[in-house]
DNA sequence: TACTAGCCATGCACAAAACGCATGGCAAAA
DNA sequence: TTTTGCCATGCGTTTTGTGCATGGCTAGTA
């Protein structure tokens, strides 16, 4: 039994699709049927229910399923282990949409100038999907906003940082010399969608003062909001390290006065997957960074 | 990645000698270098430290090996598993050498008849080699005597049995009605080697009463125990497992008057490792068989 | 009902991988 | 110095795995 065939069993199991499965896994369809006849051969049991269709994990398949994964988890984790120099090595980093463009490429920059034979993947997601893919080992560190399902992952907080409202130069607040959440109210919110987790931040911070945002708008990326905010569209809040990027002179950032809205960010992992010296050498300057990010 | 090369690898890791551990795999010698030589190359790392009497594991190795294990352990449970049953399978017995011929014909017998798909592999060893092998999954049940070192196993009581004092049938004491230990005190004692444990049973029930059995002979079988008593080598106690199968008129057995010398027979298995439906059956029989056994 | 599309298995020729045999090199033991 | 034990390498052969072309089967469609 190859270990690649556990991998083209994984991924039959996982797609339900031999021609799919083969595509995925850059070999023929004939190939691939050969590879799991040859694990079904071996085993003695059919692991696949061919249907005319798609096909299905008969018991037995259901079982080798789990057991695939954690000998293929073992391995990945053991050549890591055994590849660990602290120098050399594959980092697997992602952040949220309203971190990555703002937070990232600095952090990676300096951790590339101290580790330059490191490789390092970055990608960006929702929540939901980072925790998932934390969770299942496809990412080593996620950088998120909390609060975040702690369940299974390690999480730490990295800082606190403030939401500023932003407004158009021209807008009637941009004069006022304090400004509290009621008085932005009655004013239309432009907010990102509900997929990101700055919106439920921010219509949590409002909730918990009885008022409700009302959103005009809704866009997928924050450098949109700010556009949108600039052309009149409405008003809203924008995360420190957003407004510390922004060159535009056409709109302004005001602290809002009382309890300031702020947002938590952290960094998330799976403690039960192996640990590089390099990976903990990134996390180490993720810390670092973090705490000179916020003096800045 | 073969299985076959973790197999390889830690035949090699465990022999530490390319030349045995091919003879034991049934591969030529070059055929086994190249397998490790892959290996060594997938992972990017010595595995061996070669010297010129024998090789040893490097620090990767060290790892490697222990990795290897549990993916074969995950592995042979797995197809155990898949393959189960409740009818066919195979399972490994083995028991002490005080208890194997007098015990486990019989019982084999009738569990084969119940379950005729079964194939019952039987060993015998030491007490020390059974647990050990029972730890390491080269055992599913070994059938020992009480005490033993609980750690990493499960371990159930069967029965206890007597020991009965064996003598020839023109020994001093024959006449006696009551055969109290002190009695014997002084009459030589025909004991197994220290390896087996029926001699500490023996010698732990002697000690509890300030007595101190000379052993003048020893041999490694209970049947050439009661031989060397038939000759009038001394006398001995034997398990009654072993007086009920004794067909000699040549000598004759006498339960200890006051507190009788026993042992305790109990079965032994790993818990951690798959336990099969067949493998229940089996623990099952044994617990019934055994409950029948000191009735008869 | 006939037809089409989607999906997996099989026959076949070819390429890659693994094996055994014979042999070589090297260092410890004799 | 010779012998012995041990692992690596060269080479020819066998085994194994792969891709291509194709066939069979079934569900959905005209």
């Amino acid at each position: 039994m190859d270990m690649d065939q556990l991998a083209h069993f994984q991924c039959v199991a996982e797609l339900r699709n031999f021609t799919h499965a083969a595509e995925r896994l850059s070999i023929s369809q004939p190939a691939l049927s050969r590879s799991i006849q040859r694990l079904e051969e071996e085993l003695g049991q059919p692991l696949f229910e061919r249907k005319p269709r798609s096909v299905d994990l008969t018991d037995a398949g259901q079982l080798f399923h789990s057991r695939a994964e954690q000998i293929l988890l073992i391995l990945e984790d053991c050549k890591a282990e055994i590849c660990d120099d602290g120098q050399s090595g594959r980092i697997r980093i992602a952040a949220i949409p309203t971190i990555a463009p703002f937070f990232l490429p600095n952090l990676l920059r300096t951790f590339s100038d101290a580790f330059p034979k490191a490789s390092l993947i970055v990608q960006e997601d929702t929540t939901d999907n980072l925790m998932r893919r934390c969770k299942q080992g496809e990412l080593d560190v996620a950088i998120v906003a909390l609060p975040v399902p702690t369940k299974y992952v390690e999480v730490e907080s990295l800082f606190e940082e403030e939401l500023s409202l932003v407004l158009p130069c021209n807008h009637p607040l941009a004069k006022k010399k304090q400004i509290r959440i009621s008085d932005v109210e009655h004013y239309p919110f432009v907010l990102l969608d509900e997929a990101h987790c700055l919106s439920e931040n921010i219509t949590s911070y409002c909730r918990q003062r009885s008022i409700q945002p009302v959103a005009m708008e809704r866009t997928s990326q924050l450098v949109m909001v700010q556009e949108l905010v600039t052309l009149g569209h409405g008003v809203s809040l924008i995360p420190e390290m957003a407004k510390k990027l922004d060159q535009s002179t056409r709109r302004i950032y005001r602290s809002m006065h009382g309890m300031k809205p702020t947002r938590t960010v952290a960094a998330v992992w799976n403690p039960y997957r192996f640990q590089s010296r390099l990976l903990r050498e990134f996390r180490e300057h993720l810390r670092a960074y973090s705490e000179a990010f916020v003096q800045q």
